[in-house]
DNA sequence: AACCAGGTCGTGA
DNA sequence: TCACGACATGGT
């Protein structure tokens, strides 16, 4: 893989196991438009840029070198190897082979914890359109404007300290609904200090998720979420109604199994390949298999 | 016009 | 512990 950077425009040549359209659209992520077939723009961690993919090359218009090293990079996991986790994933079982060889470029993003927070409280019981929609009216309305590569403004997610600032009703008006004063609430934790990447991160995974659910507005699937997108914890398997749907057909005989029982299934089949699994299936499921 | 969406909470058995 | 309705919003 070789980067280069010309101007404000960094080219990644040599992806592999990497298609940006499954990244950005198999449902991990919120806050991105699609400009055209593998060109989008992504807005995350303060920035707005255009990545556009065409073969094994890479392009992101609107960004140094610095940024690429210091954000994409990391954000598009870029230093894992894919062709080995999939190769795993199916070796540990093979039922699993249709769904990845499917979607064969997903990787899983390391998102900003507090954006990945409050989208995914916003994400209950709300279909992916609606939960973008939200996430950019948050965002429009409190945060920061950055402009694009090609001139055009965009906001980007605002901050604890920011959001700390806002009232239940302007969030309502940014059509959250019942769930603004989970947001309330998620922010309180976040900015008094009790719940924290920091403290999140020195924890086991259970530790973590209980301490996650001390919020209100985040069960046992949003905080896995959260683990997963947001704190890199690999090992995470949110069950969602579609993942309960798929994994009831492939391995509970198609008979109605307590989302627990599913999670803990997958944990003890999967382990530390449980997030990548479940995403593969997740969007196998969502776009393919019950579409 | 009911039903559903990457659920969670509060309540009552 | 478990089942179940309520909760905002918008699309089919």
């Amino acid at each position: 893989m070789n980067v280069s950077c010309d101007g404000n425009i960094v080219t990644v040549d040599g992806v592999k196991d990497f298609r940006l359209s499954q990244i950005l659209e198999c449902g991990q992520c919120f806050h991105f438009d699609k400009l055209d077939d593998e060109v989008y723009e992504v807005i995350a961690f303060g920035r707005a840029v255009k990545m556009e993919q065409s073969g094994g090359v890479l392009r992101i218009y609107g960004s140094s070198m610095e940024d690429y090293e210091g954000i994409w990079r990391p954000y598009l996991d870029m230093d894992n190897d894919y062709g080995l986790i999939k190769e795993s994933v199916i070796k540990a079982d093979s039922a699993l082979q249709t769904a990845v060889n499917e979607k064969d470029g997903i990787r899983i993003l390391n998102q900003d914890f507090f954006e990945t927070l409050i989208s995914f409280i916003i994400s209950q019981n709300k279909n992916i359109p609606q939960i973008k929609q939200c996430v950019k009216n948050i965002s429009h309305r409190f945060g920061d404007e950055v402009i694009g590569y090609n001139g055009e403004a965009f906001y980007v997610f605002p901050d604890v300290d920011r959001l700390h600032e806002v009232t239940e009703d302007e969030l309502r008006e940014c059509k959250v609904g019942f769930r603004a004063p989970y947001i309330m609430n998620a922010t309180e934790a976040v900015y008094s200090g009790n719940v924290t990447k920091e403290k999140l991160d020195a924890l086991d995974i259970e530790q973590a998720r209980e301490l996650l659910m001390t919020i209100k507005g985040v069960g046992e699937k949003v905080a896995n979420c959260v683990l997963l997108f947001g704190l890199g914890r690999r090992e995470a398997f949110p069950v969602d109604v579609w993942m309960k749907r798929i994994m009831e057909s492939m391995y509970f005989d198609g008979k109605d199994t307590k989302k627990l029982e599913i999670e803990a299934f997958a944990v003890k089949k999967f382990g530390n390949l449980g997030g990548y699994a479940q995403q593969y299936l997740f969007d196998y499921a969502r776009t393919t298999l019950f579409k």
